[in-house]
Formats: structure tokens, sequence, C-alpha cells
DNA sequence: TCGACATATAGATAAGCATCGATGTTGGGG
DNA sequence: CCCCAACATCGATGCTTATCTATATGTCGA
């Protein structure tokens, strides 16, 4: 995973209604635009704006039917997310058993 | 954790000076603002604003020691974030084998 | 006590971003 | 063919923030 896309992913995540937006399709399954709107105390064109930043950040992926976009999250890429965290803030532990 | 302590460590890792210098510290064990300013092309004011970000998401514990003052790790607190994270983004699973 | 050093804070500036209303775009139904 | 519904985009606005220089605070050594 590239810095950037760890940056993405962490801005994404830094927002609280985007982040209620991303926990309400994690859990809720796809959902579309209008669906979103009305659970969020923010306009449709403010939902539609987070929505086009997580997927951005790959977190969800629309899939196009007639007049609707349904989004669908992405799990690989929060466990991605959290590895990466885990290996970046790994102290190195300097030379272990393997050539003593 | 609460909402606002997972707000504020997203935002902490969402900027690049600001994680570098905690990744700085990470591995290389706790470090003062002096050694941290000179491996990042940032000046020494920002440096301290980043390590007060830092300290105030909980990601790392300032030590005074005379003149200098040094900031420590804290693993745990990534540990806490990633767990929050997974449990925030888990589709629930409805009713698996208990029943069936 | 005085000066040098380490760090924090103040104040300013520019960039980023969340939000909105209005408008554009696309697809379905009559 | 026309209108409506769903969604995206535009342009503006106010707030946050990353960064700097300059200065304050605190600590050590002489």
């Amino acid at each position: 995973m590239s810095p950037g896309d760890f940056c993405k992913i962490s801005k994404a995540l830094a927002d609280p209604q985007r982040r209620a937006l991303l926990e309400k399709i994690a859990r809720g399954g796809e959902m579309s635009c209008g669906a979103l709107v009305g659970c969020c105390p923010v306009s449709q064109a403010t939902v539609s704006h987070h929505l086009k930043e997580l997927v951005n950040a790959g977190l969800v992926e629309p899939r196009k039917d007639g007049q609707f976009r349904y989004y669908n999250f992405v799990p690989g890429r929060i466990a991605a997310y959290t590895e990466e965290l885990a290996r970046r803030m790994r102290v190195p532990e300097p030379d272990n058993d393997v050539s003593s």
C-alpha cells in the first residue's frame, strides 16, 4: 500500500459524517446515495461528495443500476490499512534468533 | 474508545509529516523535539506543533528531563484504534449456527 | 546573574475541506 | 417527446489546519 493511499484512507476516516456513512454501508450492505441521505444530517450534495471520497480511498465501490448507484463496502481495504499501520509503527527487532 | 478519540487519531495519522514523526518515535524509541527536527523538512515550531497533536491524540507521551522533553510511543493506543476500527466496520452476522 | 540552548507559544498566511444551494446529467415512465 | 427522479458537479462560503517567523518560557553552565 502506497503512502498516498494510506493518507487518503486516514483522511477519509477522519470526518465523522463520512465515517458514519462508511459504517452504514459496511453494516447495511450495499446502499444507494438516496438511502444514505436522510440518515445523516447533511444535504444530498454533501453525501455525494463524501461517497466520492470513499470511492477515491478505495473503501467502497460503486455499482450502477439504472437511475441508481449502489455503493459496496470493500473489507479488504480496511484490513490492508490496519496491516500497513501495524507494519509502519512496528519497532524493528534488531537481529533475532536467525543468525545467533 | 470515544468517537472523539477515534477522530483525533485518524486526523493525527492523516498528515504525512506527523505520521513520519510518529514512525520515527515508534521505531527509534523515545526522542526529543530537537532530534526530530532535521530529519523532517519542517521548522522546529512545526515539529513542536505536531508533537502536541500526537500527545493530544494519545499516541505519544512526553517525559521532561531538564531542558529536554522526550516523547515516547504508546503502542496500546494504536492497537485500540485498529480494534475500534474493526469493530465499527464489522458487518453484524445476524444469527449463525447457534439456532440452526 | 547572565548568556546559550531547547522547547513552546503567538500571530499571520495560505491551502484544504465540509457544507450548502443551484444547476447539470442521466435514465425511466407516460 | 417530455417530465420527473436520482445523482453528480459547480461555485461560494466559512472553518480548520499546516506552515512559517518571531518571541516567550524554562533550564543549564559559567
